[in-house]
DNA sequence: CTTGACTCCGTACCATGGTACGGAGTGTAG
DNA sequence: CTACACTCCGTACCATGGTACGGAGTCAAG
């Protein structure tokens, strides 16, 4: 079992981020404060870093901190109506924000081959290849 | 011409912001102050509008007001090596927060798909839908 | 020529997502 | 058994990107 303990430092280092942000989340309560334990120093266990990573991944994914409480608590809940919905809302926002990213990257390459060829002397123009 | 005048409310309607963050922008040195006018309201044009609007874009794609000053500086400049070698970074980083936008899609999907066909009673389990 | 909506400008306040700090206690290696 | 790093807890502070507010001036319609 990689059932383990580990600190809260050891903790906050493998889900790469840092010993106040573990704590913010407990705050937030995103994260449960582990219970009752042999020492006086609380015990971090692998499940606590799958949901730590869990966060992480969705807020690099753009959702919010209030939003992933809500997934949180969601997943302790039977109303799977309540999962679908919610999923299939965000899964729509996510896709429309892929699109706008990709429209944003096509914008960067056109400006990076304008710029290539450009004449020399001649500013590239940054504004205008980002016009639609 | 479509270079009508419009004042800082009319303008910000059609850029889609509010009055407030027009100004907010303008200290920013986003967008210029109009300058010298026969009203003693500022004037606003086209072309300002067409900077509002790639303010509006890229900060919508995920770029800082910082960068967007940044990419407005460069604009200005003859500086193509800069401007090519900040567009390809960004054009990397925008690339990689779209497979990770498209990662987390995949996931809601297949958190729908599993929450659909769970038996009943059963909640969804939304941090192993995550679990890469 | 007044009324009402809008402008200008400065300053204050807000939410989000952390990051830092200080003091007291604890764990562990030498 | 002492040194030193680390923990715990509370509170304060920070950057970003706005949003609100108040007072004075202005413009345009009726």
């Amino acid at each position: 079992m990689g059932t383990r303990k580990m600190t809260i430092s050891a903790f906050a280092r493998a889900g790469g981020v840092g010993v106040e942000t573990v704590r913010y989340y407990q705050r937030r309560g995103l994260l449960p404060v582990p219970g009752p334990r042999s020492t006086s120093y609380r015990e971090y266990d692998e499940k606590l870093l799958r949901q730590l990573r869990f966060i992480r991944r969705l807020k690099d994914g753009g959702f919010s901190l209030a939003e992933i409480a809500e997934l949180l608590l969601l997943d302790r809940t039977r109303d799977r109506h309540r999962v679908h919905a919610l999923a299939s809302k965000k899964l729509a926002q996510v896709e429309a924000a892929i699109r706008e990213q990709r429209q944003i990257a096509r914008s960067l390459k056109s400006l990076l081959t304008h710029c290539a060829s450009a004449p020399r002397g001649v500013p590239c123009p940054i504004i205008e290849a980002f016009d639609r």
